[in-house]
DNA sequence: GTTTTATCTTACCCATGGGTAAGATATCAA
DNA sequence: TTGATATCTTACCCATGGGTAAGATAAAAC
């Protein structure tokens, strides 16, 4: 186990009072193991880290959750609640499908780099029990079928070029939810800026003259073309 | 533990006879653990489902391997081995920098179909020990490297529009590497399949006509354009 | 055959960590 | 002040699973 260092600064605070305040308490039990999740991963985050890190012990968290599934599946509502509105503003204002895309991709990225949103992604969602298991699940397939449907929708209205849905709604996704893997919080690259070089990347290609033919077969290795 | 199921034909044969043979007998361990880790992960994954699947006792793998981790390190440096012949491959037929990243792309979605490929970015560094992750993670860097120089070398020459290569990079990569989060091998897609379309969906973007402007700012949620 | 050696099994050890029992201590309402 | 309640701690239980000890059995060497 390599990394550890980073003792954040932390929500310990919470808990320093022993006043009556469950909300806040919770969210800063939340917090806390969201953070140390993405840090050591689930499986070998601890109850007894989590509570060390809130500097309480363990047996107190479980007045805030019946176990430590229940705080892992909160951090998959929470993380996808964020995308919920992010999805819901895009529908709200309505475009071409490329620009639906594009906002998408915008709102997806900026949800990336934040804890919980992060949590959605990184997260093993083996993990869950069963019944969690197929509503996170079910969620994912959700957000999957918005975004194709956008792209299915550009190239109804000739924003997108013909492709297919599935396979190109894939590599979007596939950009984006990597981002959760080496986004920093304290690195040199800001959200925004991750963000709108996805957008143009993922949508205007890397590839400097558009190509005349439409699709393309396997690429021959090496091929002079 | 939700997904369980698919019990595999498997490499069990290989263990039926007790004549000495540690070289497939090896192999065929590596290959159920790959094939166990990526269906359960590896932390989920004991030593006993494997010995199981293979008709033996947990202790007649620690003839072949010495412990656990030894047989997620050699998961992890056969599919590295994939790559760095997909890569050497590229580095021979040289061409235009944006033919080297289509090439590119090609040979590593192919990779990631491949039960040791999808170990590489699917199965979570932080079970290694801190040795065995410093070796991995350089590869890794290394990889990413080759990427980002042929980026590169494509805005050199002209081939690929001016971008951040570091960003585009990681969207390129990002969409490859999550390939192996969704293949699954008896699916509808085929290898080629993906790959192909992978490669046009990166390279020429999503849009139908390139944009006048080349860098675009924060997306405007619904601005008309 | 007999010995040697690789192979594999049964039986066990023990550290880790989720979860609980039972009681202490502070907060709040009266 | 006093009881009731929420909050938190110390001490424990126990299932899981990596890893080992010691011995059985079959293959190869002689």
């Amino acid at each position: 186990m390599p990394k550890d260092a980073v003792v954040s600064p932390s929500h310990g605070k919470a808990f320093a009072d022993r006043r009556r305040d469950p909300a806040t308490k919770r969210e800063a039990v939340l917090k806390t193991a969201a953070q140390l999740f993405l840090e050591k991963s689930y499986g070998r985050t601890s109850l007894n880290d989590v509570a060390e890190r809130l500097n309480i012990t363990k047996p107190a968290l479980y007045h805030y959750f019946r176990n430590k599934e229940e705080i892992l599946l909160e951090c998959y509502r929470l993380g996808t609640n964020l995308i919920e509105e992010a999805l819901n503003e895009i529908a709200a204002h309505c475009g071409t499908g490329l620009e639906k895309v594009e906002a998408f991709i915008y709102s997806y990225a900026n949800v990336m780099t934040v804890n919980f949103g992060r949590c959605v992604m990184r997260l093993d969602e083996g993990d869950l029990s069963s019944t969690a298991f197929t509503e996170v699940r079910n969620y994912k397939r959700k957000i999957d079928r918005r975004l194709r449907s956008f792209v299915e929708e550009g190239i109804q209205d000739g924003s997108i070029a013909p492709c297919e849905p599935k396979i190109a709604a894939f590599a979007i996704a596939g950009a984006l939810n990597w981002i959760c893997e080496w986004y920093e919080p304290q690195g040199a690259l800001s959200a925004e800026e991750i963000a709108s070089q996805f957008v143009r990347t993922l949508t205007q290609g890397l590839a400097r003259n558009k190509r005349r033919n439409g699709a393309r077969g396997p690429v021959n290795l090496g091929a002079q073309e």
